[in-house]
DNA sequence: TCAAAAGTGTTTCAGCTACACCCATGA
DNA sequence: TCATGGGTGTAGCTGAAACACTTTTGA
């Protein structure tokens, strides 16, 4: 195993150490919404036992969204809501990480040391339609897979706490901007939107308020019915792009 | 003027490049009250003609919050609420950089060409008791002073847009935390509190449903009677410390 | 005709808005 | 007694919440 993640490494930084800015690292929260589970997209490397938050670095004439871009892209996630959380920056973040520093003199080694140093890294978190995703296993991670966003197990580093953080600026961008359209398919029912609504905020919500609130903020418009299911058939939605992209762009008006 | 600009950078960096992350930096968007005007802090370093944000950079062992702190602290700023913003990484966000780079050999050229490169700067906003504040002069800027919010002229490079996004994130919070307790003074009347949400919001606010939309949250107490002014004096207010934590700490609860 | 799920009606309650009115003070 | 600002009362509107009711389908 850990020959292979000397070969992986070598390959991701195939263009030498000197094209990243050193320091400054990207980290990706990735969603996605799968009938009615909010989940999260990790990575697992060759011989290590903990998941990871898909990241990565920034090269030295690359604006700082391109890079989150690129990143997500080795994945295999593309045409995503994205948003910059924060940058998390405290120097002793990552617990122990020297202490894994090989001392030899091969490129490896240089690879290691080098990412190995103090880092700030920079979360951003992306909202995609995870049915319309393939994953593809990039050059640094062996493993990708989606967890359930309420079972974080066996999170490495730091990263299940930024993936708690990441989630309450969602619940406060839902609240304000509805960026559901992100996360489902072109056409869904009423009762899939209240489960996402429901996943994110986690609490039930009331059918019928639900209904009108959505309905007559004209996001959503009627487009057939659906009849494969048990029960009354349900009518199929999609967003309304152009009241869709309105509300994204209004502030925020509540309070005062 | 070059020649103290040069005297003050070697002084800034004394300690040498080598102490400070490379293409990190800092900038901070202090916010203070002067009734009614809502204001901010800037900086012009000698031989300079525009105004730029009080910024710096972070040490190698240094959490990013504490240099934050530090660097407030040279301005004579202390005591203040502060947040992270967000983290600006366009590659060319300071237009023409590279054209200022000295091509000597002097320990002076070598500053000039190290804070030429690229950065990603971190912002944060902090909130200051505008007339508890005394401002030093601190080592990288001969002049500091406040400008009114709404009236930015004559800002550096990015940061006019640093200044106006940052003030919306302020109305946000204002309207989930009552965050005004970090701008006003130990006491002020209802009047002055009401000023500072209108300065902050930008627009007028019923005097009588301000006043008991403040009362019900309870996070201000009634302490004295002001009897100087003309007209019916007012009372004067403080916050409750206890409410306000309390209010601070809790959840935004608002749509769904 | 029954279960299941979609969709609607309706009552109640809380909170905000706007504006009018009253109060306390100094000139 | 008037101007100036502080402080209160209240009618009307809006919208959320909760829950009961009706509709449409497959078995």
């Amino acid at each position: 195993m850990e020959r292979s993640l000397k070969i992986i490494l070598e390959e991701y930084f195939e263009a030498g150490l000197g094209s990243f800015l050193p320091h400054v690292s990207i980290n990706n929260v990735v969603f996605g919404y799968d009938h009615p589970y909010l989940k999260v997209l990790v990575h697992r490397i060759p011989g290590q036992n903990a998941w990871m938050l898909p990241g990565g670095y920034i090269k030295h004439e690359e604006d700082l969204d391109k890079a989150v871009y690129r990143n997500l892209k080795l994945d295999g996630i593309e045409n995503v809501f994205l948003r910059q959380i924060r940058t998390f920056g405290d120097a002793f973040r990552i617990p122990g990480l020297n202490e894994t520093v090989d001392i030899g003199n091969s490129k490896y080694s240089e690879i290691l040391r080098w990412a190995s140093r103090r880092f700030v890294t920079v979360v951003y978190y992306a909202l995609v339609k995870y049915h319309q995703t393939r994953l593809i296993n990039s050059v640094i991670s062996s493993e990708s897979t989606w967890i359930d966003v309420n079972k974080l197990e066996n999170m490495g580093v730091d990263h299940a706490s930024i993936i708690l953080e990441t989630r309450k600026m969602l619940v406060t961008e839902l609240q304000n901007h509805p960026v559901a359209s992100s996360l489902l398919p072109e056409s869904f029912t009423f009762n899939e939107l209240r489960g996402l609504y429901e996943a994110i905020l986690n609490r039930s919500i009331d059918r019928g308020t639900f209904r009108r609130k959505i309905l007559k903020q004209g996001i959503v418009e009627q487009i057939d019915t659906r009849k494969d299911a048990l029960g009354r058939p349900s009518h199929l939605f999609r967003f309304n792009e152009e009241m869709y992209l309105k509300s994204l762009a209004e502030e925020t008006k509540f309070g005062f």
